[in-house]
DNA sequence: TCGACTCAATAACACTGTTATATGCGCGGT
DNA sequence: ACCGCGCATATAACAGTGTTATTGAGTCGA
């Protein structure tokens, strides 16, 4: 195991920091956020747990650089079902797949939101020590939902609604969709129970939006 | 220091379980669900860590009496504001209060709602071996609203409800609750934001059960 | 060619939850 | 009344954690 990096004649060694991102997923993903060790991670990256601290500043900033990871993640979902020309099924679909994202990755979901502080580092490891607590990592993906719920509303309403409204409304949209896979996700409902619930709530707010009962019905079956 | 329990003249020595509990509560609001340490509330209560080893079984089951604490506070909430002759405001200011507690106990809140997987032991200490995830716990607390939420259907629609659909519907109040509260402990939202918006969606779910909008408003703003 | 600098590995430190050992008290049987 | 059993407690050890100090190897620049 050589100790330099960009070493040319290196086997398949690509990105260090990369892979030690990669492997601390798969390990959130099965325990956790409270089971990653460092040692363990290294360890499965064939380096010393140095190697976190000089590329991340040590678990702190390792868990930050998961936190972006996680909304980078849901940032895809958002934008993989992205339909500008059918606003209503794009929205719906967009709430469908921010429960998918929750379901799919639980260990980052409960990273992202499970309120805590958010990764102060301990030790002044050179430059690591004023990284701070990065809420903007986290615009992106709700300016997706903010975007699909202004157009929905307009293309409803027939109206171009305040920027300030769909803000707060994409907001109230948001606590529901978090509110129901965080009580899911806690094990407090069965899934069954749990996706009819989502789909129930998803009826209430298009409903409140002026959609067609019927359409909302279509693309929520449209979209299994 | 002694080592027997019922010791008659021991000083202030009360039931030494309890003084554990209410510690260990006071650590967890000061340091959140990740903040207990055994040796160190085991000598805030001037005993050994042992004791929390023959009275909970360690640190699953002493965060699994925590839990149930953290639900039994959260129904003492609930229970405060019963006004059953007045539905409407029963049911806003069990909202209300629901906030409260979140924000009141944010450490105890995380632990109920966290999913982490529920504390389960890892030793075998005699009887203790055998503890499982108790979601009953929390229903009592559920069932307040639900109660609430039923009524004040009931009372609006002028009909008795489905007791499914007023479970369903409980369901969707709480995780719109829930998520809110949530975003917000996470630090998603700025304080009078998350106010302006927790009233939003009362004013939605109370105009949704055909209340009267200027009702709401009232019971909203005379709950201050 | 030599010095300065960076990075990684090893080992140590302080901490965690847990368990094994040992001491001492209270209680029940004779 | 006494004696021994059982149990709860305290002490210390164990395996694990994140972090840091030390050491050594490697590269880059003068």
């Amino acid at each position: 195991m050589s100790n330099r990096r960009n070493l040319t004649a290196e086997p398949p060694r690509e990105d260090l920091a990369a892979r030690l991102l990669a492997e601390a997923e798969a390990l959130i993903r099965r325990d956790g956020p409270d089971g990653i060790a460092l040692r363990e991670l290294a360890r499965a990256c064939g380096s010393s747990t140095m190697t976190i601290y000089t590329l991340y500043g040590g678990k702190p900033g390792l868990m930050q650089a998961l936190y972006a990871v996680g909304f980078a993640r849901l940032h895809a979902y958002a934008l993989g079902v992205e339909q500008r020309d059918a606003p209503l099924r794009w929205m719906v679909r967009q709430m469908l797949a921010y429960r998918r994202f929750a379901l799919d990755h639980t260990g980052l979901y409960r990273l992202m939101f499970g309120g805590e502080k958010r990764f102060t580092p301990t030790g002044r490891h050179s430059r690591f020590a004023s990284l701070a607590a990065p809420v903007e990592d986290a615009y992106p993906a709700f300016a997706a939902l903010i975007d699909a719920v202004g157009t929905c509303l307009a293309y409803h309403r027939q109206t171009t609604p305040e920027p300030s409204d769909v803000q707060d409304l994409a907001f109230l949209v948001w606590g529901q969709m978090h509110g129901l896979v965080g009580l899911e996700i806690a094990g407090y409902a069965d899934p069954e129970d749990a996706v009819a619930r989502y789909q129930s709530a998803i009826r209430f707010i298009c409903a409140n939006m002026g959609a067609d009962a019927a359409a909302v019905d279509a693309e929520i079956n449209g979209a299994a």
